[in-house]
DNA sequence: GTCTATAGTCCGATAGAC
DNA sequence: GTCTATCGGACTATAGAC
């Protein structure tokens, strides 16, 4: 038996999100997360560096897995085609999770402040997306650009798929999005 | 005569931007940046709802500018040229404040909380030029993928910009960008 | 685990412009 | 009189320091 109940982090993003939901992020303090998780506030700032951050969770296994991805996609593989590779890889995390993504995302556009970070994550990705470009030796600025494209893509994706009533492959959104991209760029019209 | 000193708002912007630089975004305090332009920190707030914010004037105008071109643009225009219309109308707000540019940008990259702030404010400026876009008829995901993409191409271009030592054309700039975007997304490679 | 600085809000007061 | 811009003080919660 141990001392304390186990998962310290996983109880107070429940907390947070099912406090989020109920009175607004604005709303919900940190003192009242903390408490509804068993725990003091100041146990939340060790786990979380701001309010904010508790739903964001998952962002450094996604990013693991993109730059994994890219690392081992074939060599002869075109930038843009890699990044939706790497997209593709990370499709499961969202099926698996469908509901709790439903919530989140919720939650985020109704507050400003949630859609800066969630912004700032979504940078953060692509960051290290150009980064395994780099390191394939996909040269600047076409390594940040196919970054850039691959994070529109997703994002259009994802906004559909999130709130659909019936449950479409986020892949296949994926890859509509990038067509429609590509029609869009494309000279002869 | 009035009984103040004029233009507070100014002189609270150009207070917080010499203050940033200086200490360093984190290390300055609201009162002292009122104290700087002879204001109390209250009056500040009256100006900016929070401290990041004193750093983003000309986004109003900007976002006016872009609307205001796409809607005066040729019918026949494709989407993503209209954007493009609508960020080159904008490039001699930039050439005018080139120095100023260049130390705005230098306090933002230093601090993540202001580059979330840059975020919102970019995305914001994204969905005020898809509003455009659909006015004119242009049909969902098109518009936000359209405006995306000039983002996208705007943002590249003004990286390359704002810290070359020479004076590049930043609307020359914005073209190279979307040119290699346009390469990246062509299937025939 | 306690203590503290500071961001940000609220309500109200005041002084001049119109 | 009304409107607008500034100031004052009290207050809460976040977040970081010790």
């Amino acid at each position: 038996m141990s001392r304390w109940e186990p998962n310290a982090r996983g109880r107070l993003e429940q907390a947070a999100l099912d406090l989020y939901r109920e009175r607004g992020f604005d709303q919900t303090t940190v003192t009242e997360i903390a408490e509804r998780a068993g725990l003091t506030e100041r146990t939340f700032f060790r786990y979380f560096t701001d309010k904010r951050e508790v739903l964001f969770w998952g962002q450094e296994r996604l990013r693991e897995l993109y730059v994994r991805t890219i690392e081992t996609a074939p060599e002869s593989t075109a930038p843009i085609d890699t990044v939706v590779l790497a997209l593709e890889a990370a499709v499961p995390v969202f099926h698996e999770r469908r509901e709790l993504a439903r919530q989140r995302q919720a939650v985020i556009d109704a507050n400003p402040g949630l859609q800066e970070r969630e912004l700032l994550k979504r940078a953060a990705l692509a960051a290290a997306v150009t980064e395994a470009l780099r390191k394939r030796g996909v040269a600047d600025p076409v390594a940040s650009l196919a970054a850039d494209v691959g994070v529109i893509a997703f994002k259009t994706a994802f906004a559909r798929w999130v709130n659909s009533p019936d449950e479409p492959d986020l892949s296949q959104l994926i890859r509509e999005a990038l067509d429609q991209l590509k029609a869009i760029t494309r000279d002869d019209r």
